[in-house]
RNA sequence: GCCCACGUGGCGGAAUUGGUAGACGCAAGGGACUUAAAAUCCCUCGAUCUUUUUGAUCGUGCCGGUUCGAGUCCGGCCGUGGGCACCA
């Protein structure tokens, strides 16, 4: 038992239900974690992807909060001014379904869900600051939202279209690709069709270029984030080649990315919603009917790509344009996309393999015409598999003798030349479609007039907001079925017009909202000074599910209000992290039904029902969620174990950026770590001097030693801290607390445990802050832990002066020596070759060489 | 199908980025303390063989390669996960 300065009895154990509110409060009172208005030095923009509000905090959450928080509260040790906000992605689809199967309005079932979720986030004592909190869901959020698309449709990058959506025929309702199952609409069944819509789009494509280079820039973000997302935008450069019908005068335009092979063209191949797919339809029903099937795969590019390949011959045929006397057939296939390209190919089965299956399927010429290095051209086959390697070109008039790349240019060259075709430069990423046929989003802010037709909404009118009395219990969207909303004034002619009943994207509402957390203003989107001030954000940390989508648009977004003038920065994000997934068994039923971890009794590999005594089958471990119920709640796990306990558990055990498997084992270990800390600062308590300011002339060796402990373990926890290594900051903590021997004596050692007292409360400050601020003020600190700064290593107590080198024969490790630090190459040479099991190892035979790295290894070569 | 990752003891993982594989923790086994339990402390803990120790061989998903030396680099497989544009 120990006095603590304010008087009260320290407990044996550290009490995490009286000291984690007590502290809660205090950070609240004190607006601890507020960010400064103005322009404060040092600024530093720490964000997690902010959660959309479910229902409930799972651990998924805990685990992305936990860890953005670490990172902000030791970025304020290190000297920064933070902004760390929290707030909701507040609208979509979920919100509907419940509406629909509870009969309760959307909106009430997300504000309550966010009431929940902020509670339950709270009480795991995060440094955010709440003032800055919103959700997209807001009026206040959305309607500066459609003051946005205003602008952006002003500078004329959002357009409307015509754009293929699910339909679900028996609803009569739109569908996203997760409601469409195996084909089939998720309520009534109905196989879903294919419908064109008139939708808005955002011209993400003309900032495609931009978006690629500027990748470059972004040094730390994961390089396979890069990666994904170059792949996605997908430049290829290639020909646009004009292939003439025989039968009139009309042309196909085909592009393509090896026009080195067109000698070896055997087909040319056309969507299915192609123009010319379409006219042929209207009068042939073979081709109507081909074309109607292929429209029953839904929208997903996975559907599109995983069914089996067909074609249907139109009877017609076109000139290859290189090969004039070269006449190919026209198919129309189902795996030839619209959106990509000009929406028609031509096929070379000898070098692509889609176009071999096809093909050897329906018959057509395979004609090789690029040769491997040292093949014969004369004995040149093609089986099942096409040769897509460079070579050298043969069989192709103009082209014979290049090779790949200098063919491609040379065709193109001629295409030019001859005017049939022109060298392009081609995007796999497609505009940004952003009209939703859903009621719980973003109103899109227009009119559509019959006299002006479409007229954007007056910017006084903003914002346009959603009617409450609305209903779910027919399919489709209640905008289009209210009575009064969509009736308006058109702001040009001032006659009688209907509201736009599209919503925004959901990921509209996320790809802005960290602008307004930096720069929260109440009459514009956000406040640029102070936006430009904070921006980019410093440190993203999110799911690696959000590598493309939502990074991208975000980084669309950013650049495409700088070219508003709203913003003067072009990336939103300078540091991401990516976060592996919390992961958890599966139980399941006879009947299907899943059930939840809390209510299974598990021995060994066998669970039952704990009610019923049930037999459960044990599913593989995958991510949390509500469907399956392998959830855990982290309410219990704070009620019973503190919230830093739940916070080190979450942080110990896997690297940030895997998958983290859920075991309830571990959570043991967290808590008795916990009060091991506690129980050793209370040794330190009875141990260490009240006076740390100056170091001692002399220190003993217990002294020396532990002073020498405290600062490897800065060392090693700022590290790994700077490497958002959480658990090998926790194994550095470990190491830490282990190694605190409380017992030494002789000169400053009560100096080097007192030390080793204020170091513990600061290293663990950003992991567990509630125990961290409960042990500095045990150490009688007057000010608080979270306004105190990190520690600073002295590197001279991290240096040894002796080394352990290993000697290896052949690579195999056969002995360790210690010797003095640096000491000379051929001094380790000669101690290594000395050892005992070193030479009767080498036992005469004759050593052809020895290989000596520095303070390392010793590799002797018989 | 395409793009991107990942794969190390019974388990989570570590390994100075090509240099002693298994740090730290969990689980397990043994012991101390206790009337007992909890808590705490100490010891053992990749596999096989051998041995009192010493030791030997194998071992980082599989097969092959580069290197004095490979968990790490290269090529080819297998498995798992994420994304595929209307889930967020």
């Amino acid at each position: 038992m120990t006095n603590t300065p304010e008087g009260r009895v320290r407990e044996e154990r550290y009490n995490a239900a009286e000291i984690e509110p007590r502290w809660q409060r205090i950070w609240d009172d004190e607006a601890a974690f507020v960010a400064p208005k103005g322009n404060p030095d040092a600024p530093y923009y720490v964000l997690e992807m902010f959660p959309y509000p479910s229902g409930r905090i799972h651990m998924g959450h805990v685990r992305n909060y936990t860890q953005g928080d670490v990172i902000a509260r030791y970025k304020r040790a290190k000297g920064h001014t933070v902004l760390h906000p929290m707030g909701w992605d507040a609208f979509g689809m979920p919100a509907e379904n419940a509406a629909f199967e509870r009969k309760s309005h959307p909106a009430k079932w997300t504000y309550a869900n966010i009431d929940a979720m902020r509670s339950q986030l709270k009480r795991l004592g995060p440094a955010i600051d709440w003032s800055r909190e919103f959700a997209t869901c807001d009026p206040s959020y959305y309607g500066k939202q459609q003051a946005l698309f205003l602008e952006m449709l002003e500078a004329g990058l959002v357009y409307r279209k015509n754009a293929t959506v699910n339909w679900d025929p028996v609803d009569c309702t739109v569908l996203a690709n997760e409601q469409v199952i195996d084909g089939r609409g998720w309520r009534s069944g109905a196989m879903v069709e294919r419908r064109e819509l008139t939708q808005w789009f955002f011209k993400i494509t003309e900032f495609a270029e931009e978006l690629l280079d500027g990748l470059d820039d972004l040094k730390n973000w994961p390089d396979k984030v890069r990666l994904m997302q170059a792949n996605w935008i997908g430049r290829s450069s290639g020909l646009t080649a004009q292939f003439t019908r025989t039968d009139c005068d009309d042309t196909i335009a085909v592009y393509t990315t090896r026009p080195d092979t067109l000698y070896g063209a055997s087909f040319v191949a056309i969507a299915a919603d192609h123009p010319l797919a379409k006219s042929l339809a209207e009068s042939d029903p073979k081709v109507a009917d081909f074309c109607k099937k292929c429209a029953v795969l839904g929208t997903s590019e996975e559907a599109l790509e995983k069914t089996e390949k067909r074609g249907l011959d139109t009877g017609l045929s076109v000139c290859n344009p290189l090969v004039p006397d070269m006449k190919l057939p026209v198919y129309i296939a189902n795996f030839v996309l619209m959106d990509y390209g000009t929406g028609a190919v031509f096929g070379c089965p000898a070098h692509d393999q889609r176009d071999l299956d096809f093909a050897r399927k329906y018959g057509l010429n395979v004609t090789p015409v690029v040769l491997p290095a040292g093949a014969d051209p004369d004995d040149v086959t093609i089986d099942a598999e096409a040769y897509t390697g460079p070579g050298t070109v043969f069989n192709s008039g103009p082209l014979d003798g290049m090779a790949v790349e200098e063919a491609k240019t040379k065709a193109i060259e001629i295409a030019e030349e001859k005017g049939w075709g022109a060298g392009a430069t081609t995007f796999r990423l497609r505009d940004w479609g952003v009209s939703r046929q859903r009621y719980w989003g973003c109103p899109i802010p227009v009119v559509h007039c019959p006299t002006c037709g479409v007229v954007p909404a007056a910017k006084q009118d903003l914002p346009i907001t959603l009617p409450d009395d609305v209903t779910f219990d027919t399919p489709g969207n209640p905008l289009d079925r209210h009575p009064t909303w969509r009736q308006t004034t058109c702001p040009k002619c001032g006659g009688d017009a209907l509201r736009e009943t599209d919503t925004l994207d959901t990921f509209v509402d996320s790809s802005w909202y960290f602008l307004r957390f930096a720069g929260l203003d109440k009459d514009a989107p956000f406040d640029s000074a102070a936006a430009n001030h904070w921006m980019p954000v410093d440190q993203y940390i999110g799911g690696i599910e959000h590598a493309i989508l939502h990074l991208l648009y975000a980084r669309f977004f950013t650049r495409a209000l700088q070219r508003c003038g709203l913003t003067e920065h072009s990336e939103p994000f300078k540091r991401l992290f990516t976060l592996g997934m919390v992961c958890h068994e599966t139980y399941q039923a006879g009947d299907g039904r899943w059930v939840m971890p809390e209510e299974v009794d598990k021995s060994g590999d066998k669970a039952v029902l704990r009610e019923t005594g049930e037999a459960l089958t044990v599913g593989r471990s995958e991510k949390m969620s509500k469907s399956k119920k392998n959830v855990i709640d982290p309410d219990d796990i704070i009620a019973q174990y503190g919230a830093d306990v739940a916070r080190w558990f979450v942080l110990s055990d896997s690297p940030p950026e895997r998958d983290f498997l859920w075991s309830d084992v571990g959570l043991e270990g967290s808590w008795r770590f916990i009060q091991r800390v506690w129980r050793v600062a209370g040794q330190c308590l009875d141990a260490c001097s009240e006076d740390i300011s100056e170091k001692p002339a002399a220190l003993s060796d217990g002294a020396l030693a532990l002073h020498k402990h405290t600062h490897k373990a800065i060392d090693a926890v700022s590290k790994a801290l700077e490497g958002m290594q959480f658990n090998k900051a926790v194994a550095a903590m470990n190491s830490f607390v282990n190694g605190i021997d409380t017992g030494i004596s002789g000169d400053g050692a009560a100096w080097a445990v007192r030390e080793a007292a204020d170091t513990l409360a600061r290293l663990i400050g950003p992991m567990a802050p509630h125990l961290a601020e409960e042990l500095w003020a045990e150490l009688g600190h007057d000010d608080r832990l979270y306004r105190a700064p990190w520690p600073q290593v002295d590197p001279a107590m991290l240096e040894e002066d002796t080394v352990t080198i290993a000697i290896q024969i052949r690579g195999k490790l056969r002995d360790t020596i210690d010797v003095p630090k640096d000491l000379d190459k051929a001094l380790v040479e000669e101690r290594a070759l000395a050892q005992p099991k070193i030479t009767a190892a080498i036992d005469g035979q004759t050593v052809r060489k020895v290989i000596v790295v520095p303070n390392r290894i010793v590799n002797v070569v018989i």
